[in-house]
DNA sequence: ATCACTTATGGGAGCGCTCCCACCCTACTT
DNA sequence: AAGTAGGGTGGGAGCGCTCCCATAAGTGAT
């Protein structure tokens, strides 16, 4: 490694190639790792390149061969969940520790108000990004359908539906919702509420459906004066909480479908002088931060927001790959690729 | 608007020109927003670009013009603080709102190793950024340094010294230690101890001088005994308080100097018996969303993350203005810009 | 009417790559 | 001996812009 010319102008591929006394051509192959190259003239490239300190320009590789080596991250800004919930910078972590041993680029934007649909898609078209990769998007988000027709290689954080056409990585959230009905029962707990969360979330449908599911597994019967939806929101955990504790005062435990609506429940609870956990078992979901800092622990289930990210990138990157290969759309459509990670209950004071 | 022919290749700048009948140049300096055209033809060109729905290839411009419109935003990802620190995510937000006005793009990178140095450089060079937000330097990061000496516009999330070369933002880490310590006098605490951060984080050690200071302004001696030196992690916080205790027992208030710190003193604490804010008032920095959830609440010194982000984001604008306006690195170098924030005293029930 | 400016416009010359075709040379075939 | 593959290589032709110079047209002063 030598000192490249402090700064000022970096070298381009053709002074390398003049440097190595070899054609251009020859330089871009060494370059790209292709193997129809000489080991004599190869080394001497290889050399040429690090004495220059040569790095290639992004954009004139972007121009030349059409793909831009980056991808775009779209995380929904207008919620601002972005800077309360660990959910989303745990996602984005694990997509750049997976995209640090590609050499391809993460560009990370906020898509605001729905109406910015126009915008984003200016904005890949200008970019001509190799993919994307879509957080949190809601059973009725047009940006994702948008991306499908555009044909752009694309992975969603959690499918809208059953039949999502997207790829798509999520975690069990029906399992993760089993579990943690299970444990309450194992606990002794017969009189089970549920805080759902909104049901036009696929993934939020889902833990209701284990939440029925597991009542029935346990031969409880289901009791819907147990069961209050709200948003994900503390403030909607909250009233929702309330509410149950008008409807069924015999409740004995709460299964809250997010942290933050297990701490607005906690507050209710303990408001009506519900203690946690010997009058009433507390479960949350997401095994934020808050869980572990809450008083007493939240029994949450856990989901690997990291791992999340990491498989999103890997299978993007796939999904590129088959692009390229020429495999194109109607093919590639015919099996969408959904990975589900499992979740993992964490048992803490609250239950 | 109108339909852009569904995919396929996207329409070029002549394209545009040819449609609308004009040259080159001249959809240039429209797209480029130049004085040097005329209504009539200006708006002949931007009918064409709406029909064709055309989007100028970032690739091509930055070829051409020598210039990104990205900037990047480094991370220190080897700690790994950005999944749990919503301090990293505020602040990525903030910058992710402040660049949305603006046509520039967000490349978000994760600084792994200190050994990464090189392969940020390169990267850096290959993308010819226009600017790069720096996140949590320490005192003897030398990417800073290298960045200053690239003379690319650089802007940093926290001075590393009194006289930091680099254009900075910050919150009042000083004043808002002052607070804190204030707030505990107030409350008629009287043994004060410190959690300090680690002090060649300068940021850390303006609170330790603002504690400092503040028991002086209320005429309480220092006493050494009462100061620990952590480095704001909560296992940290656990250790160091043990000590403390041990050292000082009879010690009726704690300053930690990050949330996390105060979540593992209060562990200490209530393993020892004493109740907060009863026998110990606690105090945290940060007011994250551990110090909202935690029982009691934690009063702590909140720092505006988000407006951080946006002012970094800004600052950084300036710079890339400025170098771009020909008034190169020894004059701008002349008064870099620092812009502190004040820090604003969250009282919650643990003081 | 002439000259000197100013303003609007067209288009050539790159920016630094990748792609691809033509070419060379050696190594086998028949 | 001539013929046929290939691997290895050089370099032309772009990719879609911006920059800038040349040119055309308009304006007012002489």
């Amino acid at each position: 490694m030598t000192a490249h010319g402090t700064h000022g102008r970096r070298p381009t591929l053709e002074e390398v190639a003049a440097r190595a006394g070899v054609g251009r051509g020859t330089v871009s192959r060494v370059i790209n790792g292709s193997p129809r190259v000489s080991e004599q003239t190869r080394a001497a490239v290889e050399e040429a390149v690090a004495e220059l300190g040569y790095v290639p320009n992004t954009a004139a590789r972007a121009l030349a061969a059409n793909r831009s080596d980056s991808i775009a991250v779209i995380v929904p800004e207008a919620e601002s969940r972005f800077f309360s919930e660990p959910y989303f910078s745990g996602m984005v972590g694990g997509v750049g520790l997976a995209l640090a041993d590609t050499n391809l680029q993460l560009l990370l934007t906020f898509a605001r108000g729905e109406r910015e649909q126009d915008r984003l898609t200016a904005y890949l078209a200008a970019h001509r990004v190799d993919g994307v990769l879509l957080i949190s998007v809601h059973a009725d988000d047009p940006l994702a359908d948008r991306l499908l027709q555009l044909d752009i290689p694309t992975v969603i954080s959690g499918p809208r539906s059953a039949d999502e056409p997207l790829p798509s990585v999520d975690t069990d959230n029906y399992e993760g919702a089993r579990s943690a009905v299970a444990h309450l029962v194992s606990r002794g707990r017969r009189s089970i509420a549920l805080i759902a969360g909104p049901q036009n979330v696929y993934g939020a449908e889902r833990r209701t459906a284990g939440y029925v599911d597991q009542l029935a597994a346990d031969g409880i019967a289901y009791d819907e004066k147990l069961v209050a939806y709200a948003d994900f929101t503390e403030e909607m955990g909250r009233r929702r909480m309330a509410e149950l504790l008008e409807r069924a005062p015999g409740l004995d435990a709460v299964f809250a479908c997010s942290d933050l609506m297990a701490s607005g429940a906690r507050q209710v609870l303990r408001e009506a002088g519900r203690r946690i956990p010997q009058d009433v078992s507390l479960v949350g979901f997401d095994d934020s931060v808050i869980a572990r800092h809450m008083e007493p622990g939240l029994t949450s289930v856990r989901q690997p927001t990291r791992d999340m990210g990491r498989a999103m990138a890997e299978l993007l990157l796939d999904e590129i790959a088959d692009a390229a290969a020429g495999k194109r759309s109607s093919v590639r459509r015919g099996t969408p690729r959904h990975l589900v990670l499992p979740t993992e209950l964490v048992v803490r004071g609250s239950s």
